[in-house]
DNA sequence: AAGAGGCCCTGATAGC
DNA sequence: TGCTATCAGGGCCTCT
């Protein structure tokens, strides 16, 4: 599901959902994740009230009170469910847990309301828990990740000098968290598309010119993702069950054989593989 | 340091 | 129908 987004999308409404509420119980039904869930996060959480909902790159990042957090990471196939409560007394009734909306299998996390559950549901495991102690130690574990797209420090003195000297290709910078934090797979075709910038091309031999589209259209195509309420593609939905918009949106993303959508080109959408990811591009607009 | 490649998982879909 | 193979939105690790 998650781009950042993706992620943006279950930070609004998750954050309208939890803000200023106050944390009834957590039941971890399975810690079993990329890295196994803290012991102590129902302590944690428990009592607590939720502060807000923020946002770093692809990582919600809840504020608890009394100045801890909790990261989440959703993985490949991470999502996040809100389930109304209607038998409000018992918490762990089955029915209450049986809820239509929510799947069936690889329910890990619920964190307990008093007339509603949020619930972390994620079958391939790729998504993680974290607990953080304090603001310095926040800060510290983003330190090592690039700027967001949508970051001041994103500009062209940046975007070329990090360039220099390497060999390696655009699309694989663009998925490099260390350079830029929260494009995925899905954007980097699509940015690369708008800047009529090959896939494949050298990143030290890209131009300045070509360096000012890549952050033009970086803001412009996660922007838009985010007014369109994401992508949904399988069957990511916001936490209200709506699905995004964006994927009706890809110019090249899954459009392999399809016409180019630029206008006066008549070349077909093809697809290659870059560092073992689906890439689509089109030969004669991206040079 | 930079780059290539493999690995962690389950589930949906395609092909035989 | 039922098997097997391939692929999926991420990120970490190791090796050269």
């Amino acid at each position: 599901m998650p781009e950042l987004p993706e992620v943006e999308i279950v930070r609004q409404s998750l954050h309208k959902k939890i803000k200023q509420k106050k944390v009834k119980k957590v039941i971890v039904r399975n810690n079993n994740l990329r890295f196994k869930i803290p012991n102590a996060l129902s302590n944690y959480f428990e009592n607590k009230k939720i502060i807000k909902v923020g946002r770093f790159s692809k990582y919600l990042i809840i504020y608890l009170s009394q100045g801890s957090y909790c990261l989440i990471h959703l993985g490949m196939s991470g999502t996040v469910h809100i389930v109304e409560n209607k038998t409000i007394n018992n918490i762990t009734n089955t029915s209450f847990y049986n809820s239509p909306s929510l799947p069936k299998k690889h329910n890990h996390v619920e964190i307990i309301f008093d007339h509603f559950k949020i619930v972390y549901n994620d079958p391939r495991r790729f998504g993680f828990f974290e607990i953080i102690k304090n603001r310095e130690d926040l800060e510290k574990r983003f330190c090592h990740l690039g700027p967001e797209p949508f970051d001041i420090n994103f500009d062209l003195n940046y975007v070329y000098n990090f360039f220099k000297g390497k060999k390696k290709d655009i699309k694989s910078f663009l998925l490099d968290q260390k350079f830029v934090s929260g494009i995925g797979n899905i954007y980097a075709s699509e940015i690369l598309f708008l800047s009529k910038i090959n896939p494949y091309k050298k990143a030290c031999l890209l131009t300045k010119k070509e360096c000012k589209k890549i952050i033009f259209n970086s803001k412009k195509i996660l922007s838009k993702a985010i007014d369109k309420g994401g992508s949904s593609i399988r069957d990511f939905k916001n936490t209200s069950g709506s699905k995004g918009g964006f994927q009706n949106e890809f110019k090249v993303y899954q459009q392999e054989g399809q016409r180019c959508k630029k206008l006066g080109c008549s070349d077909l959408i093809k697809k290659i593989i870059i560092s073992n990811r689906s890439t689509f591009f089109c030969n004669s607009c991206q040079k």
